[in-house]
DNA sequence: AACAACCTCAACCGCTCCCCA
DNA sequence: GTGGGGAGCGGTTGAGGTTGT
């Protein structure tokens, strides 16, 4: 159905990148920044689709991408993050600025999904109510415990707005692209790309190219050392409509309570006029209405034990007592 | 040392969204 | 209003690496 993806184009590469790949597409970026991807692989010859070279940048290539281990504190606003929005890895990305989404996803995928069941089990160590991980309580009493979750949750991101609305260092707005980010040089906004580039040649040099892996860890190694924190090219994504705005502090703030409850979008925005928080979502609601409905479900239904894991997703509670 | 099982993560796939003619 | 095409997103895969036996 449809029309074809664009990698079945003849002639296209798969796999992993070679150092001059990356070398021709950091230049090429370097010289007319991110965006127009369709263009790339035409005016670079790089032997790769659009959508490929749109991945390795954003993924591997772009400024300011942290790689290695997951602080702690990562590991939190993941977390949260994670039960406040759902799998919505991008935007769960873009107010961690330093982390890919397809890091972050996979970080979710293989540590914390398990961290998070081990130590649900190891809570437990038997269901509860159909609830892995949930304390042992009746419905009304669960229904009752939403219900002030959600205000509590509504409280404190009325509180996290208001505080972003006085916020005169909004240095550091979450995007996919980071526009907002305060850049200490702008004239040096590609300036890492050379920085890379070096680095992958000296890796490349180093080691064989044959080995795809090698330029990873190379690559990896340089985006560890702190020329790439600081560098976000306001280029980053320069087609990311984002207006998810709220900054860090306001949403330190949100998470900072310890029974986080995710809220539809429209309580969110019935509870401040600043519609600007996620307003750019487009199926705001369905991440925490469907649950809700089937909350509603479940709660009306004795037998009605299906959706249970989805809804587990909104029971936010104690993610901070797991650390 | 050899093999198997498991883990990690870069990359791909397929879908939806959005823009524009 | 609508259809086509590009961009972006989330889920999934599989090659390579690591750990256990």
């Amino acid at each position: 159905m449809g029309r074809p993806p664009c990698c079945d184009k003849m002639g296209m590469k798969k796999g992993p990148w070679t150092p001059e790949e990356d070398i021709i597409l950091v230049s090429y970026i370097q010289e007319h920044g991110p965006g127009n991807w369709r263009a790339v692989p035409a005016n670079t010859g790089l032997l790769r689709c659009s959508k490929s070279c749109r991945l390795r940048w954003t993924n591997y290539l772009r400024p300011g991408i942290k790689r290695g281990n997951f602080t702690e504190h990562e590991e939190k606003m993941i977390i949260h993050l994670q039960a406040l929005l759902g799998n919505r890895w991008a935007a769960i990305a873009s107010y961690i600025p330093e982390r890919t989404d397809n890091d972050i996803k996979n970080y979710w995928n293989t540590h914390l999904k398990k961290k998070l069941n081990k130590l649900q089990t190891d809570l437990d160590g038997h269901s509860r109510n159909g609830f892995p991980g949930l304390p042992p309580i009746s419905k009304g009493q669960w229904e009752r415990r939403l219900q002030t979750d959600i205000h509590t949750a509504r409280q404190a991101l009325c509180e996290a707005l208001s505080l972003e609305n006085q916020d005169h260092h909004q240095d550091l707005k979450p995007s996919n692209g980071f526009q907002s980010l305060k850049i200490p040089n702008q004239a040096s906004t590609y300036a890492w790309s050379t920085d890379n580039v070096s680095r992958l040649l000296a890796g490349w040099m180093r080691n064989s190219p044959k080995n795809g892996r090698t330029i990873s860890e190379t690559t990896r190694n340089s985006s560890n050392s702190p020329i790439s924190t600081d560098s976000t090219s306001s280029e980053g994504t320069p087609s990311a409509p984002n207006t998810d705005i709220i900054s860090p502090e306001a949403l330190e703030s949100l998470l900072s309570f310890d029974h986080s409850t995710p809220m539809s979008l429209e309580e969110t925005t019935n509870c401040t006029s600043n519609t600007t928080f996620f307003q750019a979502e487009n199926k705001p609601n369905l991440e925490n209405k469907i649950p809700i409905s089937m909350l509603e479900k479940w709660l009306l239904d004795e037998a009605g034990a299906q959706g249970q894991d989805d809804m587990i997703d909104i029971s936010l509670d104690d993610t901070d007592e797991l650390f």
